[in-house]
DNA sequence: TAGGCCATCTGGTCCT
DNA sequence: AGGACCAGATGGCCTA
């Protein structure tokens, strides 16, 4: 684990060097010289913020420096988050690691990802997604094994867990709804999918059928631990669900930052 | 060498 | 208006 962190964090500094050359902008002052400038940088000049077709707005008259000093301070920014969308990826990877290596290989989603290499993205992504609906048929299944055990004892509400029995248990759909119960998220199960990202690869396979229609109802059904194929299910053609179960709800709103 | 994954730059759009 | 977010393009690195 450590060794793949370690390599993360070299290999993202490595390549953290923002392409430069002549001309170009660039946040660093120090540009190895002799660096492959990116050919989109000659073809798509700085001074385009000027000429952009949204100019039908008047356009602040900017001199050639502050052109470029705005750029770079677009540049940095977007770099910056970025970075911090690596960061936040790479906690994910933290946890979802030793998950990761104790499945076999065609049990989680990686494709690509062999034991003991770092896991993409998208694996990531697709494993923690995996995680959470499997917790979620856990519970499932503990509130009905409660059920059960607490019938057979004749005890309606005793040392259960109120919460946990009542099917009351916080469940989190979205940093806006932390504290919902069962019946809310199911209610406004259309407006609470995942983040934007998400969204924006599932408008692709909005007609798959072989996912379920909401969140919820995905969290309830049983989970599949494999990449479609090794399950007897056939696959569904298009290119989320190749790697997982997906769902392909209507995206969600953008969270507030 | 092809393909996968990634970082960066960039322009556009949306939100505050 | 400025910042955040997004997606396309591009090129580098790595592995099979």
């Amino acid at each position: 684990m450590m060794n793949v962190l370690s390599n993360t964090a070299a290999r993202a500094q490595e390549q953290s060097i923002p392409l430069c050359g002549p001309g170009s902008v660039h946040d660093l002052p120090h540009c190895p010289p002799g660096f492959v400038l990116n050919s989109r940088l000659n073809a798509a000049p700085l001074l385009s913020l000027h000429s952009s077709p949204r100019a039908a707005k008047p356009q602040k008259e900017l001199s050639p420096e502050e052109q470029q000093e705005l750029r770079r301070k677009i540049n940095s920014r977007e770099r910056k988050r970025m970075q911090d969308l690596n960061i936040a990826m790479d906690a994910l990877r933290e946890v979802m690691v030793p998950y990761a290596s104790s499945s076999s290989p065609s049990h989680s989603h990686a494709p690509g990802a062999p034991p003991g290499r770092r896991l993409s993205k998208i694996s990531t992504l697709v494993l923690a997604r995996n995680y959470i609906l499997l917790l979620g048929s856990s519970l499932q299944e503990m509130r009905r094994l409660l059920g059960e055990v607490s019938i057979g004892m004749g005890v309606s509400t005793g040392p259960v867990p109120r919460l946990l029995f009542a099917g009351g248990w916080p469940l989190i759909a979205g940093p806006r709804q932390l504290l919902l119960t069962h019946e809310s998220l199911i209610s406004s199960a259309p407006s609470s999918s995942s983040s934007s990202s998400a969204a924006s690869s599932s408008s692709t396979a909005a007609k798959c059928a072989t996912v379920p229609p909401g969140p919820m109802e995905a969290s309830l059904a049983p989970v599949h631990w494999s990449c479609v194929g090794a399950t007897g299910v056939p696959p569904c053609p298009c290119g989320v669900c190749r790697l997982s179960r997906f769902n392909h709800s209507k995206s969600a709103p953008r969270f507030s930052k």
